[in-house]
DNA sequence: TTAATATGCAACCTAGAGGTTGCATAAAAT
DNA sequence: ATTTTATGCAACCTCTAGGTTGCATATTAA
């Protein structure tokens, strides 16, 4: 809650592998990729067009949901899943903090090779 | 093989998953932190300080070698595992494909919602 | 030549992922 | 009042992820 600005190093590291691996399926990552697209889906509409089961999409839908990447609403009869982007910028965040250490690490070894 | 520049579009998007999933466990996460950092690493050198056995740690090794994440060479007895930038710069090539669907969305809804 | 290091490989174990079927129930449509 | 439609929940199944122990073997160091 505190230092709210530049967050961008990996304070938080630890609690950034849910979301890699929520993302580390195809199914899932098909859903994110229609749920981002466009308002929220009922589970009936994102099962459609799947060889998967109701059953089987609503897993995937309840892991992205514990990982923070979609929130669930009921709305009378069906319950609709909406992206939320937050949990993405995250991982971004640490993939940047990587790219810039292993460019870094690069640096050092170039200076170190001419000396 | 074709079409070299602007592959930003995640036409390979099926193909990500792998590498997700292996940033999806904290250990393997750990390990890349290192990687990315320095130059190659053993695997012993890679265990100590881990609470993890040798071989717990290489079976990770391999799960990220598999993603193309980190590539090993043996040197003499001792296997040396370096990191490799390109799965992560491919994967936040599909991140920022779905960050900018999700405002281009918004843009949509909020436009609509003005007419 | 011996002892110490660094790995590889295989067998084994447990918990959880990913799917399915079946049944119950709330809401909406006829 | 009935019949669809959309979900929730639970039981069950198979396969694999993540770990461990034990043993064999190649390199180095003493």
């Amino acid at each position: 809650m505190s230092q709210k600005h530049r967050s961008a190093r990996p304070v938080d590291r630890h609690s950034r592998a849910p979301v890699f691996a929520a993302l580390g399926d195809d199914t899932r990552l098909a859903l994110v990729a229609k749920l981002c697209g466009r308002r929220p889906y009922s589970i009936s509409q994102l099962t459609r067009g799947s060889k998967l089961t109701r059953q089987a999409i609503t897993k995937h839908l309840r892991v992205l949901e514990s990982a923070g990447i979609v929130h669930s609403a009921r709305a009378g009869r069906e319950s609709r899943f909406e992206f939320d982007p937050q949990p993405i910028a995250g991982i971004k965040e640490y993939l940047d903090f990587v790219s810039e250490q292993w460019d870094q690490a690069l640096s050092r070894l170039k200076s170190f090779v001419e000396n």
